[in-house]
DNA sequence: GCCGTTTTCGGCCCGACTGTTTTCAGTCG
């Protein structure tokens, strides 16, 4: 009877946001700071986890992990199993929702945030942002004019951007900033560090490093570039600016010496520095910006190779960096070796103008051929996709007609006639197996129904990759980042599915998508299935995109070996027919 | 709150910059 009330398992995301929450209540109350970072650390591991929480949960597994005690672990399992948190839900009354918005205000942290709510009463962003404009923070002990000021700034750019930008566009914006710099005749060096370097799929500001002997020369010609709209901090080393487009901006100056430490230290990620850091000092050797020590000896390193080699490790690439095991993997020499740009031998996941695409069949196959492909598998919409223009099966054999003609005449790239199939609300696929044999490759994708329960969303997703013409999952989340969440789906059993089937999953390259999510890589990988990074093209242009692609496959652990688009074409028509 | 090749108690990564302070707390990465 009591099992009714429970209506479904809390998941690893659910479990995550809120640890961090009690986290982020627990720094208002100025609790023990370390135990603060045991939630956060805790947090970070659920949502990293790629072994199924609720059966680790099950199986007592949850106190194995590091940084998991026996305390941390009766929570989880709590909340896991009843949905529920008693504790937390203890604290939480009391504690006004707004102050979490607050916090999301670059200059204002726990501290700050928890004087305004006892002191001032003040408990959401827009009383926060009312008191800033009567004058009613100065009077407050550790406020003042310049706090106040730098809090509205700080509303100002919350509001107007959300304070995220995607990879692509960030990435853009750094390359063009690292030139600017690097035509500068007192840089010695100068790089991308941060997340960008990581290749996270969002991204918060641009990490700029530079090696120069006339800091002050460097830093001034940094605020005079015309992308600069403010300086939000200007010092010995360090100078922080928001650009015109609302992107921050940090640039770290050092020493040629320094460089290869400092640009270790400003890639991050932070989890990943703190553990490196932390690894140093049971070897006795202390680790910043600035260098190795051993005592006050410098460790010479003449770049980061050398860096993790003094400490024992094989050099980690930066898109591994977010203490996801990496170091533990570095020490015993197992790192993957990562997929690269040059492993991918052709593309799935293109459109023409058969259905929404802008540009011919022709024009994308020439292009892909310029770009060194030596296949391209068009995949137009399917009929229900009547928004995309998806193609009526009579209009099936004419496009099919057009391939074969182009690749009479076409020599050095071989179109495979493809199609990106609708999966219908049953799980069904949009044509019968009669018309579904008659392409090379099916890429099957939701895009329609995104509201069903996560249940129903799992099933629908399986039944259609138990088709036997199925060939890959297309995005398989259906996310566009910072714009639409994911649909509610066990992305776990989608993958176990994928093993059993033998279909591919899709890393979706659009710089919107960026799904298969890179952290279900390593389950991925222990599943053994194979990934293609598809561009999604809808023009020319967006075939270039399989970069990011590319980017994602190495944080997700990716190699060439699990690359489905690294093989040669017949080894792919061989792959595809071989479920059939 | 977690953890143990210094430890079952006493540690827990490290530094820059700002603003409000007269020596440092708060914030950020």
């Amino acid at each position: 009877m009591e099992n009714l009330i429970i209506s479904k398992f809390m998941d690893k995301h659910e479990v995550a946001q809120i640890l961090y929450e009690v986290s982020q209540i627990f720094e208002i109350q100025g609790e023990n700071p370390f135990r603060v970072r045991a939630y956060q650390n805790a947090a970070r591991i659920i949502e990293g986890l790629s072994d199924d929480l609720e059966l680790l949960v099950k199986s007592e597994g949850l106190i194995k992990l590091r940084g998991i005690g026996p305390n941390l672990a009766a929570h989880i399992k709590e909340l896991v199993l009843t949905g529920r948190l008693k504790e937390y839900e203890q604290m939480l009354r009391g504690i006004p929702e707004g102050l979490f918005d607050m916090l999301k205000i670059h200059g204002l942290g726990p501290k700050k945030v928890g004087a305004l709510w006892r002191e001032l009463s003040i408990a959401s962003i827009g009383e926060l942002e009312y008191a800033c404009k009567e004058n009613r923070l100065i009077e407050l002990p550790g406020f003042g004019e310049k706090t106040q000021t730098k809090i509205l700034r700080g509303l100002e750019f919350l509001k107007r951007f959300e304070g995220r930008y995607l990879y692509s566009e960030a990435k853009i914006m750094a390359d063009e900033l690292l030139q600017a710099m690097q035509r500068h005749k007192d840089v010695i060096k100068a790089e991308i560090a941060g997340s960008i370097r990581r290749c996270k799929e969002t991204v918060k500001d641009i990490d700029l490093l530079i090696a120069t002997k006339k800091p002050k020369v460097v830093s001034k010609k940094f605020i005079s570039l015309p992308h600069v709209d403010s300086v939000t901090a200007e010092g010995e080393t360090k100078t922080s600016v928001i650009l015109y487009n609302g992107l921050a901006v940090d640039l770290r100056v050092v020493s040629e010496k320094e460089f290869p430490y400092a640009l270790h230290h400003f890639t991050g990620s932070k989890e990943h520095n703190v553990a490196m850091r932390s690894l140093a000092k049971k070897q006795g050797v202390k680790m910043n910006e600035y260098g190795l020590f051993k005592g006050t000896e410098l460790l010479k390193c003449k770049d980061e190779v050398e860096i993790y080699k003094r400490l024992g490790l094989a050099f980690i690439p930066p898109e591994l960096r977010e203490d996801q095991g990496e170091i533990e993997a570095a020490r015993k020499d197992e790192l993957p070796d990562l997929i690269t740009e040059n492993d991918i031998k052709g593309i799935f996941h293109v459109h023409s103008t058969w259905s929404d695409g802008r540009d011919s069949i022709e024009a994308m196959a020439s292009a892909a051929k310029n770009l060194g492909y030596k296949y391209i598998g068009i995949s137009d919409h399917s009929q229900s996709a009547q928004y995309a223009g998806g193609l009526q099966i009579e209009e099936i054999k004419k496009q099919h007609k057009e391939i074969d003609k182009i690749n009479k005449r076409n020599k050095g790239l071989k179109i495979l006639k493809g199609v990106e199939s609708d999966i219908l609300p049953d799980g069904s696929l949009d044509y019968p197996d009669s018309v579904l044999e008659l392409f090379d490759f099916v890429i099957i994708s939701v895009h329609s129904q995104f509201n069903m329960s996560e249940d129903r969303m799992t099933e629908r997703i399986i039944k259609a990759m138990q088709n036997p013409y199925t060939s890959i999952l297309g995005h398989p989340t259906g996310r566009l980042l910072l714009a639409r969440d994911a649909y509610a789906v066990n992305m776990h059993k989608v993958i176990d599915a994928a093993s059993d089937y033998g279909v591919a999953i899709e890393i979706n390259s659009h710089p919107q998508r960026l799904d298969l999510d890179w952290r279900h890589g390593k389950y991925a990988k222990s599943k053994g299935i194979k990934v293609t990074i598809n561009p999604d093209a809808h023009s020319v242009e967006g075939l270039t995109d399989v970069k990011y692609g590319v980017g994602i496959a190495r944080k997700g652990w990716f190699e060439k070996k699990d690359v489905l688009n690294c093989l040669n074409v017949s080894e792919v028509e061989e792959y595809f027919k071989k479920r059939r």
